[in-house]
RNA sequence: GGGCAGCUAGCUCAGUUGGUUAGAGCGCCACGUUCACACCGUGGAGGUCACAGGUUCGAGUCCUGUGCUGCCCA
């Protein structure tokens, strides 16, 4: 083996990254092949949108999937981690859409279908592939021989023949629906697709005239409207049916309230309660006339287009609001929809998909929405009809991917029927088949599934997968008999005006004409999310009966955030469930969101977000993952302050809501400015860019260097040693305190580790190892061995169990920080390749992403060693607290004496060599009998009363007052503890333990009183003769 | 309107079944570079655990209510 050059003073990510990347990829150390007989684990990746880049919600995501990926791998589990990208329908084709119209001002059907679906492939290569080197990047070890996309040719197959089988079922229906409409994209988009806003609008109130009143009827009735186009669409003005009973079941509510609140808001429902009295007076005779009139069946006359329209009695209308009546438009508004319904009435779709008015609209056809309303509200004015304006703020709901307003709009869907599909998703997670973890997400899972809602599943795109379904009229069933006479991957259904939907698992149909008549595809796709339901099962082959799918479904886990918990999560299981007969996952791992400082959550379009590239660049993958990975954490979302780094001085500038969206800033430290993602302009684009960082990154990277240097010192140290593999009992024969406590911190260690992965504790794995490998393995037990090291007595065991301890840090560590555990391991080998661990099972593995994960032996555990340990470390941390306060140079050695039991002495007997190196000290004397000279300076920890004699070094006056501080605060604790002590209650009740606890701290609190009142008078004796 | 979560040091967060004097990282202060590491070491300061009640010998932890923040559903 050639000899190691010694390693650099820092750590360098890029290179290590580089060359890990290699290593694991020329070796294909992520790729699992189906094998019986073992035991697997499997992660089918949340497929990222090809929309863009990663964000930091992936980079976390990714990151939790690879620490459990990596940890089973090593535990021995044939492991899968499959990865992949979705399609994401309407967000991509709006993106390509935007992009066309800015760049060549063309619109969709300028370009026709063929050609846009074409474009859209074309941007998916280039973002998947950019997708795919950012989770390399990160340090993914996902089966990169594996990738799937939902829109590729094995997914297609999937779901054709999940639909088909959905349809032969009789599961799939078509129907009409108030869907939420885009008129940009002219399309429907789903509720989690719109967001909503407010405005400034107006309310207009408008009267509608009765046809014919009779004596003492009113002769109009009105009617108030942030909408007024939507009158053409009117087909009825509802009235309560009884609004007697309807003002008082509102006036019952407001006394119930008045009770329960504050006076301040009693004043509030007062108000409320006037008004309903006013109302009752003032309005009640013609609302119950009005009702009567809605019985008895008249009718009024539609403003402008002069339609007649029934009064309907109907619950939706509310006699404590407005004018009590209220205008019916059941083609553009869910409650009037769910009125129109109720009552039977017309539906009349007054909107082109394009936004313009149609035909129905008659005179207004071809006016947009806008036009439209300022023509209709112009025409009432002039038609004496209009009767108010309000101002008024309206909350109105926007497409997510255009930015246009929604429009309600009834049209013809395709629907999958959920009333028997979604209970088998609910019982595999009530009878926890299916373990949700925080299982508090369990109840917004089942809440959602038990409404049982059917699911809209088509969308006006062209960016997915086509419904499979063709439709032909006027022929007869046995038409279709025999022209798919053999063919079991057809089949059909009746529609209501007599003609059928033929559906097929097939590509294509084969034929075009059925008894001379055409055979029409759906031009619709599908939702998005039916292609991501079948993930699981579609990514491993299904439908065929492939060895992947035999061997790695159902899979183990699924790593997801809380928002697409019903989207996704619920729909893969009911798919999952459908198709095969089993759970698509035994466990669900829900992880935080990353907000900013505000407590928004990041976006791209805000402004407001990390790039995980820029992290990974700067301070390498291993940073980054170190740092989501202890964020982590099962309670709650993580706020990460974000700010801008300035390029020519590296000055940091927190992020604001101002700043964020600037498309350059002026760095306030060196006046230099910069760019941001918002640069747009030629002068701003030419200006270096400032990225977006957070400190919380520079933990990992600093830790990466810990790790680093600790690896340094150890090979230093390593010439001459030939490593040989180390048997479990021979760690603990003969050993010295020291290696038995490491030995036994490595095994509870290792436990810890290995449960928190299983736990999905991700956090707490990072601090625990964070924790052990810097402040017990570096701070502790490395500066423990300098000694040893210079012993050629105590040498080689000394650097045995360095490299035990470096190893099997390593080890635990590699999941969570792949790249510099990697490139250490590599230069460990290059230096000691002999070596090998207890729970190795033989010759060490080319990489550290194969070897075997630390189990060290219960024996090894010794809480008495730790202890005693303990003990060691409080009086080398005492005696350092004590030179520190009096600002002794920290190569000054001083004189001291350590008083305490011989048991305790005894103890420390070995390790005083080691208090003498740590505490810069020259022990004078250590036992039962050792005394302290009068002006020492003193402290006690863990039953030893230490004396340093800092001599002339000695603040005097200040250590009065540090003492007298102390002595107040000792005897503050020890009233507290007699007092509790001396509680009757207390001694009676509280368990054995605790009360013997409660006495033991006395006891040393009194020493320390005692000590520390000795060493007080010693001082003021000392300074009384000096002065 | 209903539900969930959060409120702990200047900032970001831990704190497992109730039991010492409530912790970490960053930041801050002091001291220190021929020592694996200044991306470091040693030490320090800093908290009425949102508020008000309650249960208990004992509450950051359990219960009730209030306030504020965020998310989900209607």
């Amino acid at each position: 083996m050639t000899s190691t050059p010694e390693l650099a003073k820092q750590y360098d990510h890029r290179a290590a990254q580089a060359r890990c990347r290699a290593l694991w990829d020329a070796a294909r150390s992520w790729h699992a092949e189906p094998e019986a007989g073992r035991k697997t684990f499997s992660i089918v990746i949340p497929p990222p949108n090809v929309t863009g880049a990663l964000h930091l919600g992936h980079a976390l995501n990714n990151t939790l999937q690879d620490i459990l990926v990596r940890s089973r791998r090593m535990q021995g589990y044939l492991t899968l981690w499959m990865p992949g990208t979705d399609h994401a329908g309407i967000a991509t084709q709006a993106v390509v859409e935007r992009r066309l119209l800015e760049e060549e001002k063309l619109s969709r059907h300028d370009l026709g279908r063929e050609a846009l679906v074409e474009r859209i492939w074309a941007w998916k290569e280039q973002y998947e592939k950019r997708i795919l080197g950012q989770l390399r990047d990160l340090g993914a070890s996902c089966d990169w021989d594996r990738v799937r996309f939902t829109l590729d040719d094995q997914c297609a197959g999937a779901v054709r023949e999940a639909f088909f089988r959905l349809f032969g079922r009789g599961l799939v229906r078509r129907g009409k629906r108030l869907v939420n409409w885009d008129t940009f994209l002219q399309t429907a988009v789903s509720d989690d697709e719109v967001f909503h806003e407010e405005v400034k609008g107006h309310f207009w109130h408008i009267r509608y005239d009765v046809i014919d009143p009779l004596p003492g009827e009113p002769a109009s009735v009105t009617v108030a409207t942030t909408r007024p186009e939507t009158l053409l669409g009117d087909t009825a003005v509802a009235v309560h049916p009884d609004p007697v009973a309807a003002l008082a079941a509102v006036e019952a509510e407001l006394r119930v309230k008045r009770a329960a609140v504050g006076v301040k808001e009693q004043a509030e429902v007062d108000a409320a309660l006037e008004d309903l009295a006013a109302r009752r007076r003032d309005l009640l005779p013609l609302l119950e006339t009005l009702a009567g009139m809605a019985r008895a069946g008249r009718q009024v006359r539609l403003p402008l287009l002069g339609r007649a329209i029934p009064l309907v009695a109907d619950e939706w209308a509310k006699p404590e609001m407005g004018s009590g009546c209220v205008k019916i438009t059941p083609a553009h508004d869910p409650n009037d929809y769910d009125v129109g319904r109720r009552q039977t009435l017309p539906m009349i779709n007054i909107l082109n998909p394009d936004g313009t008015l149609n035909a129905e609209a008659g005179p207004y056809a071809g006016l947009t929405i806008r036009k439209a309303r300022e023509k209709v509200v112009a025409d009432l004015e002039a038609a004496g009809q209009l009767v108010q304006v309000e101002d008024r703020v309206i909350d109105l709901a926007h497409s997510d991917r255009s930015k246009t307003p929604i429009e309600p709009y009834l049209a013809d869907q395709w629907f999958i029927r959920m009333d028997e599909l979604a209970q088998p998703a609910i019982d595999a997670v009530a009878e926890g088949r299916i373990r949700i973890v925080p299982e508090r997400y369990a109840r917004g899972y089942l809440d959602w599934l038990s409404e049982k809602r059917d699911w809209p599943v088509s969308r006006q795109l062209w960016w997915g997968h086509r419904i499979p379904i063709w439709h032909v009229a006027g022929v007869a069933e046995s038409d279709l008999v025999a022209a798919f006479a053999g063919r079991d991957t057809v089949a059909w259904r009746g529609d209501e005006a007599g003609g059928w939907f033929v559906c097929s698992s097939d590509e294509s149909l084969g034929i075009e004409v059925v008894a001379g008549q055409p055979l029409v595809r759906d031009p619709d796709v599908l939702d998005t999310w039916f292609s991501s339901a079948l993930w699981p099962h579609s990514t491993l082959g299904w439908p065929a009966a492939t060895p992947e799918l035999a061997c790695f479904y159902p899979t183990s886990t699924l790593v997801t955030s809380r928002d697409i918990l019903t989207l996704w999560v619920a729909r893969m299981v009911i798919l999952g469930v459908f198709d095969t007969g089993e759970i698509p996952f035994h466990e669900v791992s829900i992880h935080p969101k990353i907000l900013d400082r505000y407590g928004e959550t990041m976006s791209k379009s805000k402004g407001n977000g990390v790039d995980p590239v820029d992290v990974i660049e700067s301070l390498g993958a291993d940073a980054l993952r170190f740092a989501l990975a202890g964020m982590a954490t099962e309670t709650q979302d993580v706020r990460m302050p974000v700010e801008f780094q300035c390029p020519a001085c590296g000055h940091l500038l927190e992020q604001t809501v101002q700043n964020r969206t600037k498309p350059r800033l002026d760095c306030p430290k060196c006046g230099k400015p910069f760019r941001t993602q918002w640069a747009t302009s030629t002068a701003d684009l030419a200006l270096p860019r400032g990225p977006a960082v957070s400190e919380k990154f520079e933990a990992g990277r600093n830790f990466s260097n810990k790790l680093w240097n600790a690896t340094r010192f150890v090979l230093m140290n390593l010439e001459g040693f030939t490593a040989t593999r180390l048997d479990a009992a021979a760690v603990l024969a003969d050993a010295p305190l020291e290696d038995r406590w490491l030995a036994s911190r490595l095994a509870s260690v290792s436990r810890e580790a290995t449960r928190a992965i299983a736990e999905y504790r991700y956090a707490e794995l990072a601090r625990l190892l964070y924790g052990f490998a810097w402040d017990e393995f570096c701070s502790a037990y490395l500066e423990l061995c300098k000694a040893r090291l210079a012993d050629p007595l105590h040498r080689d065991r000394a650097r045995g169990m360095l490299l035990l301890g470096l190893d099997t840090i390593l080890r635990l560590l590699h999941p969570i920080m792949p790249f510099v555990t990697e490139e250490i391991w590599q230069h460990l080998r290059d230096a000691a390749g002999g070596r090998g661990m207890p729970w190795d099972a033989g010759d060490l593995p080319e990489t550290i992403m194969l070897a075997a994960w630390p189990d060290p032996p219960g024996a090894w555990s010794d809480p008495r060693t730790e202890e005693q340990f303990g003990t060691f470390l409080g009086v080398v941390g005492a005696i350092r607290e004590i030179r520190a306060r009096q600002n002794v140079p920290p190569k000054t050695r001083v004189p001291a004496t350590i008083r305490t039991d011989r048991e305790t002495a005894d103890l420390l007997g070995p390790m005083l060599p080691a208090i003498q190196a740590m505490a810069g000290v020259d022990l004078r004397a250590v036992g039962p009998e050792a005394a302290g000279a009068a002006g020492d300076s003193t402290a006690s920890v863990r039953g030893c009363d230490l004396f340093v004699d800092l001599a002339d070094l000695v603040d005097v006056d200040a250590e009065i007052a540090r003492l007298e501080k102390e002595l107040a605060k000792t005897s503050g604790f020890i009233e507290a503890k007699q007092r509790k002590l001396a509680d009757e209650k207390f001694a009676a009740r509280a368990p054995e333990a605790v009360v013997a606890k409660e006495r033991a701290q006395l006891a040393e609190l009194e020493v320390r009183l005692a000590t520390d009142a000795a060493a007080l008078e010693n001082l003021r004796t000392r300074k009384g003769s000096v002065g």
